[in-house]
DNA sequence: GCTTTTCTGAAATTTTTGTTTCAGAACGAT
DNA sequence: ATCGTTCTGAAACAAAAATTTCAGAAAAGC
């Protein structure tokens, strides 16, 4: 299977950059030795300056796991490789072109990866910009309220979205609930929701018709509703105490979640931090259980 | 007798840079001192990033007077001297695109939303860093070929982004197949699979073991593998023809999937551009029916 | 020229860095 | 469950780097 790695080796250790090495033996690599790869690319080239116990301890793994390392991508030991680092910085330095920023950085300026990242990093800008945090504070707090309910929808294609919502606050706490707004059981849920209970509804663009009529009932119940919509809104806001919106366009004929998935694993991540005190077992319950059926692999 | 020298000295020390400090200095140098600066001064700074006596060699002095010279510097020894200029260095390489100050522009810098976003941006950066472009269109050829069946699947988690992913791709081309890798209906797929069709492939930390089985099974049967998983790489790399792993690495108990998103939103885009003359009929249909069906608003 | 002061590098010493070994942990196969 | 394999880091060790000491060389003063 690794046949033609082993002619890759060969050839990579001639004269490719310590950064193309890494690249190319990537699949090589153990975990520990991963870890290392990606602490070196962090400020590269400068991080892998200094000795090798600062590298160690900067990723967080052990000198030989260095050693090791730069021993597969070619060098004789560490000092060798630090040699061919300084080599590289060497030339970057005396070559002071300050070229533009691209993104995937062998690809030409106008291959899609770069068209794309550039319009997504601007959506992010543009997006956050707007985010009025003290109103993302009290969708948190709602969310991490142990005593409310939470449900949680999403249209056709904001349905993914919408699973990896609930999956993750499903983790977190107890009384989470998914509704499916496309098959039509969904009246059923809203039996279930009392005044005060919290409902996270994603409609993008494309707003869908069974959204809004949910979004109507709950708040007839009392229900607070949270909205995540794109940048024209959808008419879900109309009922929503706070909503989010992102920036959706892309050189693409579809449109970006990006924004809005890094909205939601923002507040995912804040509300596990307020519920931490509340339900600090659910998640060490929640790894035993995957221990027991070991149907997940820790590592490699 | 240094009454107004110790003055300068204590200047100096604060946080010039080190060719400041050798030019404020120089006149208090001693000759083999300033032979040494000006060793110094060539291919500054990173000629003095090697030992210390690779250093005093260039320069043709001896160690001490290296030492002795970087305390009237104002470095307490020859280590403080070197962490001096490895700062300087990076400052200078790092990064054209400067942290961006803020993102949620009204919150503080330490609010949940900056910090996520901020780490979100380096995910986004160091992964695309990574992607081979080349790689990147050859599998967007491989999904936007009519005459291959594409089936996708994704694990516990991922299984949002491969819904997402099947979602689109469904909707760009024919002979698309999700596969459910948590019900055991999945093998039936696999008899479905012919030489050269495609496998997409979602593996993220916690790899399952029913992803790694199907992409032995259906390597073994010819089909061509493209994965997305994270920085440290999915097992399942060994069988895979392509592979791109994103950074998934954020402040909060869970991993972001933000990047994989992207590469698989840039994916879409790129498939549909390939897939236009093909399949431009399939979208006109597909607004047909949705028009037809008034189950979505295309506006307000 | 002679003395005093300053400067310099060889060599000894201390500290740090880099490498190797090895036992235990994680993994993979059965 | 169990056994062989691979991976990992603690610790021992070797190598080198950094510092200090000190005696002799160069320069300055007289």
């Amino acid at each position: 299977m690794y046949g033609w790695l082993n002619a890759t080796e060969m050839m990579t250790t001639s004269n490719d950059s310590v950064a193309d090495r890494i690249q190319d033996n990537f699949e090589r690599l153990t975990r520990a030795e991963r870890q290392l790869a990606g602490a070196l690319r962090e400020n590269y080239p400068v991080s892998g300056l200094g000795s090798i116990t600062t590298l160690a301890e900067n990723a967080q793994v052990s000198t030989p796991t260095v050693v090791r390392m730069v021993r597969k991508l070619g060098f004789a030991g560490f000092p060798e490789f630090q040699a061919a680092l300084k080599r590289e910085l060497e030339a970057k330095i005396s070559n002071p072109i300050a070229k533009h920023e691209s993104w995937a950085e062998n690809a030409p300026d106008e291959h899609p990866l770069n068209q794309f990242t550039e319009a997504v990093i601007d959506n992010i800008h543009q997006s956050l910009a707007q985010v009025d945090h003290e109103v993302f504070d009290r969708a948190c707090g709602l969310l991490a309220d142990p005593s409310r309910q939470v449900f949680i929808v999403g249209g056709r294609i904001s349905r993914s979205l919408s699973d990896y919502f609930y999956m993750h606050l499903q983790m977190i706490r107890a009384g989470v609930h998914p509704i499916n707004a496309a098959n039509n059981n969904w009246p059923h849920s809203i039996l279930d929701m009392k005044a005060e209970d919290v409902l996270v509804a994603i409609d993008m663009r494309r707003y869908e018709n069974s959204t809004i009529k949910m979004a109507e009932l709950a708040q007839e119940r009392g229900v607070r509703l949270i909205l995540f919509t794109d940048q024209w809104g959808s008419p879900v806001s109309k009922f929503a105490d706070m909503s989010f919106s992102s920036k959706i366009s892309v050189p693409s004929a579809w449109d970006s979640l990006v924004v809005t998935l890094l909205l939601m694993e923002t507040m995912v991540a804040d509300v596990q931090r307020r519920s931490w005190n509340n339900t600090r077992n659910r998640i060490e319950e929640l790894e035993e259980i995957f221990d027991r059926t070991r149907q997940f692999r820790k590592f490699t």
